[in-house]
DNA sequence: ACCTGAACACCGTTCAAGT
DNA sequence: ACCTGAACACCGTTCAAGT
């Protein structure tokens, strides 16, 4: 006993905590198995098999991000608010961001935030075609900025990336040996794309 | 015989092409071996294990990505035009991108361009720290982009997302429910987020 | 220096059988 | 409707033994 009927829902939140403690590779049907106390193939007849239940895993992660509210006078700086919670609430998942990206679900990281872009979007006066365009741009620049910035963190020796060439500028070859400061680096970005793409020239 | 003396370099010849033709996750140890024609063991005594196997791959296909002549007549054209050529550079690979990404070797996706970009950012007028923010800004861009863009290829049934909301915009709402334009987003992206950078106020 | 087969410790999944 | 153990077809890796 101990064990009155296993749910889906038991075995989704068996299977996160896994995933947040040790990693989405550290989560087998065999471990799961064992963490429940239930037979390996109950699982299957609960979640269908290894690959359905982390895209339930991401989808339930991603459907819980929460509502976003833009901070700021602008359209611009309401939209670089909403770029840096985004990024934020991504970041708080750390598998998160890899899990979708593996599973063709990375799209589905930028969908919660989208009614509020197109909000700030349509504020500056952008409409119809042009208006999707400025969202789904920030919408890649943002998730590809948490794609890349995570692929660093665990990324490894981080190889000086032999800096022979002198570039003539040494203030900015010693710009280079420095670790990126990365929360600088991507307001900067999303500030410089979102002026641009906000102009109505 | 048939086999004169496994080499290196024949090892990682041969996994290549089992990359090319079938994706990294078909690339085994045992499947190799047997392509190889050799005990699976041998190929430890080249490569070390599967793990160093592929870097060894990812690496080389970076190094072979050819040189990088930016064209346009101002230094934002011909920003534009190398993360074009980036792009496609790394698009011709359609394995290499994940594969270097899985492998936390995204960054070394983009050394080759760096030194190309950085000229243009100089002829732009920008120096020292402020150029390579410049420089890394479009290098996560570029990148960036590429991982969201592979990554919308092989997701799955593109659910509509709930496009519950109507935004009271159909001409927009109609854009959502196009397929992207990915080169276009691209091109406008990159175009936005370099006459930004370049400016010099 | 290079190659081998056997063995180990894992996987995900299927399926017939149980209650 | 739900759970089980046994079995299948794979993996990557190690290691002692060969030449």
């Amino acid at each position: 006993m101990a064990r009155p009927s296993l749910t889906r829902d038991e075995v989704l939140d068996t299977a996160a905590n896994l995933v947040r403690q040790h990693g989405p590779e550290a989560l087998t049907m065999r471990k799961l198995a064992a963490e429940l106390g239930t037979a390996v193939t109950s699982i299957y007849w609960h979640v269908g098999n290894r690959e359905s239940l982390l895209d339930a895993l991401v989808q339930r992660t991603v459907a819980d991000l929460g509502e976003f509210r833009p901070v700021g006078r602008t359209p611009a700086e309401r939209v670089v608010s909403l770029a840096r919670i985004l990024r934020r609430r991504l970041r708080a998942h750390p598998h998160l961001i890899a899990m979708a990206h593996e599973r063709g679900l990375t799209e589905r990281m930028f969908l919660p935030a989208r009614e509020a872009l197109v909000r700030e979007v349509h504020a500056a006066g952008l409409r119809g075609a042009r208006a999707a365009e400025a969202v789904r741009a920030v919408q890649f620049q943002v998730v590809g900025f948490v794609l890349v910035e995570r692929n660093r963190e665990r990324a490894p020796v981080q190889q000086p990336a032999q800096e022979t060439t002198a570039y003539d500028d040494p203030a900015l070859a010693r710009a280079f040996a420095r670790p990126v400061n990365e929360e600088r680096l991507f307001v900067t970005s999303v500030r410089a794309l979102t002026r641009s793409l906000l102009e109505n020239d």
